[in-house]
RNA sequence: GGGCGCUUAGCUCAGGGGGAGAGCACUUCCUUGACGCGGAAGGGGUCAGAGGUUCAAAUCCUCUAGCGCCCA
């Protein structure tokens, strides 16, 4: 074995061999009980990210194969989204390379084109995520447009729709004219922007005044069809019912009164565009106000407005309708810069424009919402942590209808067909004529669903819904969902919601929230920011392990993770270590057969010792996995491996393993090798490609990833061993700090004096002194049956013993003097400290016996060591 | 406007009612037969501020300030 561990080949060697070997794959009904999980579908056009190495790599990959070596049967299921307007826009602008327009080609030819793409770079984020050492289920690999879910979103659309549960309508969306296409509520990000707010001034049409209006969008004045203020509102009185001359048309607009005004907001005259905005939408209904669509698609005025602005974008717009309002008098004033939310797009960004776009299909929530909620509610859904299932809560509650026609191209066709005589019907098979009249002319609805109503059925489409399969059956309703906050809504939500409707079941228990993975700044890592760090890098780097292990480390409660690069590369010095202990321990004991323990009564005290921190260890990392806290896992087990085992154990075991008798050594080595193997076991699933190397060498099996969990065993849980541990440790330490204090050489001889002052003490040197003496290098460690007169010695602070080091002379007096008041002040500090606690009778009354028992005895201890310490000092004069 | 999170060592962050922790960085020493990607010892913090609850508060409550996010 090399002293160096060599990630990149262990990686190369294991992953295609636990897939050839068929350990990814998950069997329905095998009497086990099932344990399941779908990845959040990653986007066909995506590349990995450091999300998907935290959620996929990390997270959701440590899940599954604790559970799968728990014994369940395991099911991960992965999958890609078809992402409707990302891919469309990534092979328009291929087209457009070639000089082609998607219009000129033709819907058909079009998505023979993306099916071509998604034939050849759909599978670059699956290979990738194998890099991470994903187990998951490659034989169910899913996409969002394959036959058997595209099955599933057509009798999930027919099925609503005949529920009367889609509807279709007329209202303003959300669209977006970059990709001219409508976005849902949650589609839409609202980001503050420095506009204006322009203040203009509209006549009355009778000349007897005029009515000052606000808007920071000024050019959708062009299609304004009225004026609106509050009924209530005392300044506007007598006003209404009168009417405003437009300045350009010069139309005449009437005033309404209507209750949704704000009349604290500018004049308290609202200018009602009512095919550009979802409240006048609505006011304009209300009171019978024409609608003006001046906007086309693409956000350019359209030939509704006046000449001179048609064909203008919109910001274009903006400014040559406020020059031209200025010209002829009727800017009140402008306010700029003016901070405002503006929608804009979530996958390119462009300014939301509320637009009329004719009729769209909707989903009604108000049947879906209720029950969605109950679940958070009633515990039946529990949020990891626990405070993400507020927002989703109330996120239900203030849901609207969703708006899931997309006009785009790439998606699932809505499956609706129309025929001339009105006729309108959703069908499962594409139909040969109309389902009332039988005319051939029929016609599907041109739009495809946003990709969202394929993904909210991703627990159930995915294991073969609406066939009643035996994985459904199976391993529906899956066990837990992995996920970042930001898809919360847009996914997690609809999934319960569509789950409970379709299933009548809540699609998962546990809903595990993430951070998101941001730069070493803690600022969101952007292609434009050029902050990305690309996770292949760091495994080339690091390796997948140190990724995995780094990325745990640092996932917190749940909180934005600022990607600390030193933390991966301590990581993989950590995988360093586990391969060089893993050396050490298999060259002392190298037997046939699985390691197995010694028999009890030859365990020492470090064996104990050890085998009780291993299984506190074990005790922790179990409760930690349980709630999903994995940073503390990962740090009990960093804690435990380094500090312990290596530090403390395997020094302590050297005398025997090196100097011992061969009962002694094998003893020693059965101990360490037991718990080494176990350690590895419960460290795999999180650094799964180092356990298995190692692991491996034991020729114990054929993979750790078929291994069993380590189940805990109470019994080696050893209160004795640890405190008599603890004391050499001490006594190790009291000598190791004494060396450093005068300068001398760690290795250089030096002999001790300990008289213990309890029976554990002097079990302890009696059973221990050989590894005190290696620990501590010492050249001998004598043990004394009473006190002695410490002159010409140094008296070091260990338990109640007293631990003397002979001066000899070449030790300065001076710094030894220093040593001792710097021992004194610490002292003395601390004691203040609990004597203070002591001398409150509130104290004494009130707190539980064993805390103040405890502080009785720590200050016992210190008063013993002030003591020795003052009397150094006299020694020393 | 409503909600949530954060503020702890030089840096990045854990912890969450009874002796302030980790990684990195820093100082000093050590080629001791797993590892120098290592070992040993050490320096460094009125746990944002103010009140409160409690025998006891970094931890619970209230408020304030700053930073960040979500929703309207």
């Amino acid at each position: 074995m090399s002293s160096v561990y060599d990630a990149s080949a262990a990686e190369e060697r294991w992953y295609p061999e636990w897939e050839r070997r068929g350990y990814f794959a998950a069997k329905p009904n095998t009497g086990r009980e099932p344990y399941s999980m779908v990845m959040p579908p990653p986007n066909v056009t995506g590349a990995l990210h450091m999300g998907h190495a935290l959620n996929i790599g990390a997270i959701q990959d440590t899940i599954v194969r604790r559970k799968r070596m728990q014994g369940y049967e395991t099911l991960w299921l992965p999958g890609t989204d078809h992402a409707g307007i990302a891919t469309q826009v990534v092979v328009e602008r291929e087209l457009a390379k070639e000089g082609i327009e998607r219009r000129e080609l033709g819907r058909e030819k079009f998505l023979e084109r993306v099916w071509a793409w998604k034939q050849q770079y759909g599978n670059t984020i699956i290979e990738q995520i194998k890099k991470l050492g994903s187990s998951c289920d490659w034989t169910r690999l899913r996409f969002t447009m394959d036959e058997g879910l595209a099955r599933a979103v057509r009798t999930a659309f027919v099925q609503m729709y005949g529920d009367g549960l889609i509807y279709r309508g007329e209202r303003i969306v959300n669209w977006c004219p970059r990709d001219t296409t409508a976005l849902s509520d949650s589609e839409v990000n609202h980001e503050d922007v420095a506009g204006e707010l322009v203040t203009f001034r509209y006549d009355l049409t009778d000349g007897s005044g005029h009515l000052d209006v606000a808007t920071t969008r000024v050019e959708t004045m062009l299609g304004d069809t009225g004026v609106a203020v509050h009924p209530d509102d005392e300044r506007h009185r007598g006003i209404v019912g009168k009417s405003v001359r437009h300045p350009f048309t010069g139309e005449s607009l009437p005033i309404v009164a209507d209750q949704a005004v704000d009349p604290e907001f500018g004049t308290g005259a609202l200018k009602i565009t009512a095919a550009h905005d979802p409240m006048d939408f609505e006011i304009a209904q209300r009171h019978g106000l024409p609608l003006r669509n001046i906007l086309t698609a693409q956000a350019r005025i359209s030939d509704a407005a006046p000449e001179e602005f048609r064909g203008l974008d919109r910001y274009e717009a903006r400014g040559r309708v406020l020059e031209r309002l200025r010209e002829m008098g009727k800017v009140v004033e402008v306010v700029r810069p003016y901070i405002h939310a503006v929608g804009h797009c979530y996958r390119c960004n462009t300014e939301i424009e509320p637009w009329l776009s004719g009729k769209q299909w909707f989903v009604s929530v108000e049947r879906l919402k209720g029950p969605a909620k109950k679940a958070a509610l009633d515990g039946r859904i529990r949020f990891w942590p626990e405070r993400w299932s507020r927002p989703y809560v109330q996120w239900l509650d203030g849901l609207r209808d969703w708006n899931i026609s997309r006009q785009l191209w790439w998606g699932h066709r809505i499956p609706v067909w129309y025929c001339p005589k009105g006729h309108e019907f959703a069908a499962l098979e594409d139909p040969d004529g109309c389902e009332q009249c039988g005319s051939k002319d029929i016609e599907q609805d041109a739009d495809v669903l946003d990709t969202w109503f394929s993904s909210q059925l991703w627990p159930f489409s995915t294991l073969g819904w609406p066939e009643q399969t035996e994985d459904l059956e199976f391993f529906y309703p899956t066990s837990v969902l992995v996920t970042g906050y930001e898809i919360l809504y847009l996914w997690v939500t609809r999934m319960v919601m569509s789950g409970l409707y379709f299933m009548k079941e809540e699609p998962f228990r546990d809903v595990v929230i993430t951070g998101l993975v941001r730069d070493r700044f803690g600022k969101p890592m952007h292609k434009s920011s050029g902050n990305v760090v690309d996770p292949l890098d760091l495994i080339a780097k690091y390796g997948a392990d140190a990724v995995r292990f780094g990325l745990l480390w640092m996932a917190t409660g749940g909180q934005d993770i600022p990607l600390a690069e030193e933390t991966i590369e301590a990581a993989r010095r950590f995988a360093n270590k586990i391969w060089n202990a893993g050396r050490l321990v298999l060259s002392v004991e190298n037997r046939e057969g699985p390691p197995r323990l010694p028999a009890e009564d030859l365990w020492t005290v470090p064996d104990r010792w050890l085998l009780s921190r291993h299984q506190a260890c074990l005790a922790e990392v179990d409760r930690a996995l349980d709630e999903f806290r994995f940073a503390e896992a990962v740090q009990t087990i960093h804690r435990f491996f380094w500090s312990e085992f290596c530090d403390w154990g395997l020094e302590a075991a050297k005398p025997r393993l090196y100097g011992g008798s061969e009962e002694e050594r094998r003893a020693a080595g059965g101990v360490l090798c037991w718990i080494l193997e176990r350690t590895l076991r419960m460290l795999h699933p999180i650094m799964p490609f180092v356990t298995e190397e190692i692991w491996q060498r034991f020729g114990v099996g054929e993979s750790i990833m078929v291994a069993a969990w380590p189940g805990q065993i109470p019994g080696h849980r050893d209160e004795d061993a640890e405190r008599s541990f603890g004391f050499a440790e001490e006594v190790v330490t009291a000598i190791r700090r004494f060396r450093k204090a005068h300068g001398l050489k760690d290795t250089g001889p030096l002999a001790a004096r300990i008289h213990p002052g309890t029976d554990l003490e002097d079990s302890t040197i009696a059973a221990l002194r050989p590894e005190i003496e290696r620990l501590a290098t010492l050249s001998a460690l004598e043990v004394l049956d009473h006190e002695v007169d410490p002159a010409g010695c140094a008296v070091l602070a260990a338990g109640q013993a007293q631990l003397l080091v002979a001066l000899a002379g070449v030790l300065d007096p001076e710094v030894e003097r220093a040593r001792l008041r710097k021992g004194q002040a610490q002292v003395e500090a601390e004691r203040a400290r609990v004597e203070a606690k002591l001398a409150n009778p509130d104290f004494l009354a009130k707190a539980p016996r064993e805390v103040v028992e405890k502080e009785r005895g720590r200050l016992a201890g210190l008063d013993e060591e002030a003591a020795a310490l003052r009397a150094q000092l006299e020694e020393l004069g």
